[in-house]
DNA sequence: GTTTGTTTTTAGCTTGGGCTAAAAAAATTA
DNA sequence: TAATTTTTTTAGCCCAAGCTAAAAACAAAC
């Protein structure tokens, strides 16, 4: 059975949604592939007579193996396409979500193990998130927290980010917080929450709690 | 304005009969888009209205300059997609063609214009076509002929081909007869207008006519 | 210059994926 | 529990891009 791009995308949004609130309802659908609910309603009739949706009316959907099969390969080839667009096309971080949304209908299994072969069989995408390795299999980021969970005096390394719409990356860039980059919590201000940051060199940067909570972070020794 | 794939592919299928035959009728356009003519004639109207296409009643299509600059777009989006497949990805130059096909309708100029410069402004695809530039400017092929053309005794150099299809580019791999190879015509026979061509290191291939008419050479002094 | 054959167009239908507005079911609050 | 609100579904519509079958226009042949 072949799925059209906008089947994918419905696909795709299940499988997001189950991961994050467990539960896929209408609504929720409707609001991620920006369609309205009767339209949500109508596709997931269709997705579930051709076996890759379970639904019942009233009850929110879930993805059969089949349909998780298909969301998985789809959240490879866009992650595999944005470490491209910005390995390989020098895209900043913030620019490649469209993009990779438009690629990642293209082609099959082909393309994109050819695609993955040539990045060098990346690990994570530009965001820190982990890329589906051919078989499916997703490999989950080793104990990353919030940043908004640290504790003063950690030290810790920023390996993702909860929300990669391009306004919130911009906005890391703005203060300099990139993946890979290593921090001390000096401190955690009562009033508002909002921490100070201290790289080794020294540099200091203030995070709004809004923005601690959107970054990802490995806990290191020392 | 916006074009959906199907309206590109139909600007790039009145491009290349008006290239070929000077002229696109209802019939060719529709064998070239894989529709009937009924449906081109309702495509032809909608792309009328939106400027793209001049055409009247029973009289074929023409481009309009805002129609071929888009079609000279697509162009060159194919082929620097094919381009990328070959050299990066290491696909077959016989089986890139489907996939630059779908990969031409995506993003804007900015995308296809990092991926020129990725790939180092190529200015031939992996079928030696030529790429137009970012100014949709296509520089002719420099006196390229048929192999058919060439006379006896004479040397050339192959530089492209006719026929694009994959049962034609697997017919040269198998005679090993590729893009940059010297070749010297030793000579032609009578029978059935086959040819015999010789490299520098003396290996003989045996050229049907079919396949030297579809071969495209450039004549070299000596 | 009719007749015959080919090409193009018209008319009307189909399918996928949307939409709105109203009805029905579920959930919440009084 | 009854009333109200929210969510989901149904019903009926729209648009893009295709299709078939029949009519009209053009081209060719006698």
């Amino acid at each position: 059975m072949l799925l059209s791009p906008s089947q994918e995308n419905y696909l795709k949004a299940i499988y997001k949604l189950q991961e994050d609130d467990g539960i896929a309802t209408n609504q929720a659908l409707a609001a991620m592939v920006e369609a309205t609910p009767a339209s949500v309603t109508n596709m997931l009739r269709k997705l579930t007579d051709t076996g890759y949706v379970e639904y019942e009316a009233y009850q929110g959907a879930t993805l059969t193996s089949e349909g998780r099969n298909q969301a998985v390969a789809l959240v490879r080839k866009h992650r595999l396409w944005e470490v491209f667009l910005v390995d390989k096309l020098q895209y900043d971080w913030d620019a490649v979500h469209a993009l990779a949304e438009e690629l990642e209908h293209i082609g099959g299994d082909e393309l994109i193990n050819r695609l993955d072969a040539f990045l060098g069989h990346p690990g994570f995408d530009p965001h820190g998130d982990p890329i589906p390795n051919a078989k499916g299999v997703v490999r989950a980021r080793q104990h990353a927290i919030a940043a908004s969970e640290a504790s003063v005096g950690g030290t810790f390394v920023v390996c993702g980010v909860k929300d990669s719409s391009s306004l919130f990356l911009q906005h890391l860039d703005k203060l300099n917080i990139a993946l890979g980059k290593a921090y001390t919590l000096k401190e955690c201000l009562e009033f508002d929450r909002s921490a100070v940051w201290t790289e080794q060199g020294g540099a200091i940067t203030n995070v709004s709690n809004e923005v601690a909570k959107n970054v990802l972070i490995q806990l290191t020794n020392e």
